[in-house]
DNA sequence: CTTGTGTCCTGTAGGC
DNA sequence: TGCCTACAGGACACAA
């Protein structure tokens, strides 16, 4: 998960440094240190950080041992409490910051003031926030104009509009009314507008609720609890349960990911 | 340049 | 019980 510089390096470098001020580009966490360096995570699919006290540590541990005595006796209960954790970093104070990731395909990488390391060459082409002053319908048209593809599609491509996944995509897709397997470039002005508005309203109440929670084992805030959004998901999950409007929610796949929409309120 | 597909990895759920 | 497939919060590389 460490990709640039080497674990070795990572750590050597790591040691003694002070966490200055926290950041995020789209999906990225910034960690700025002193001697202008940034730490940078990317939680991936799957990935969790956690804030543990040297007490909390401990019980783990424990916890972990007894779930071991089990040994062939009953294999699910063993996986259920793993924590997948991949990466500690021991914090002063006794806190460990665990970066915990089932999947793995969380990052980490770290560089100095004037370094861009190949591997961040994502971060560095990411397109607009679409909370930041500037993202407009005028900005999505822009990047839409004469594009082919499914619009959700593109709403997952960090180049035209960044922090936006699979869940956000969908919801935002719902509250503008637009269907996911629209062709981007064929959206009126209207829509375009409703989308953008859309999209900022999501990605606002998402950050607002501290992100979404679909599952027990799914993304949780730093100290264990469940974020907040998914009490306001209006199609994500809900494939044949009812629509706000009356409609029944479909769901198709769009570029592999699943896609959620309601065929009567959204055209 | 655009678009769709496969891939990385681990785990769960459901059908037979 | 095992074995199979499909699917899961993301983002690349690659071929056409």
């Amino acid at each position: 998960m460490i990709k640039y510089p080497s674990p070795s390096r990572l750590a050597r470098e790591l040691k003694g440094r002070r966490i200055k001020s926290l950041g995020r580009r789209g999906k990225y966490l910034l960690f700025h240190l002193d001697r202008e360096k940034t730490l940078v995570l990317h939680l991936g699919m799957s990935g969790n950080l956690r804030l543990l006290s040297a007490g909390e540590l401990g019980r783990r541990l424990e916890s972990r041992a007894d779930s071991s005595d089990l040994q062939g006796l009953n294999k699910e209960s063993r996986q259920k409490d793993r924590h997948h954790e991949r990466i500690r970093f021991e914090l002063s104070g006794g806190k460990i910051l665990s970066f915990e990731d089932t999947r793995t395909f969380g990052k980490v990488f770290f560089y100095g003031k004037d370094e861009k390391p190949r591997a961040l060459a994502g971060m560095a082409a990411m397109g607009r926030e679409p909370i930041e002053r500037g993202f407009s319908s005028a900005y999505l048209a822009d990047r839409l104009r004469n594009r082919k593809a499914a619009v959700k599609n593109l709403l997952l491509d960090q180049r035209i509009c960044c922090g936006v996944g699979n869940i956000y995509a969908n919801e935002a897709l719902h509250r503008a009314g637009i269907r996911p397997d629209r062709p981007a470039g064929e959206l009126t002005r209207v829509e375009l507008e409703k989308l953008a508005r859309a999209l900022r309203t999501v990605v606002r109440d998402g950050i607002r609720w501290c992100g979404t929670t679909l599952d027990d084992d799914g993304y949780k805030l730093p100290d264990g609890k469940r974020g907040g959004f998914q009490r306001y998901l209006r199609v994500v999950g809900r494939a044949g349960k009812q629509c706000r409007c009356g409609g029944v929610v479909e769901r198709i796949i769009l570029g592999g990911r699943s896609s959620y929409f309601c065929p009567q309120c959204q055209s």
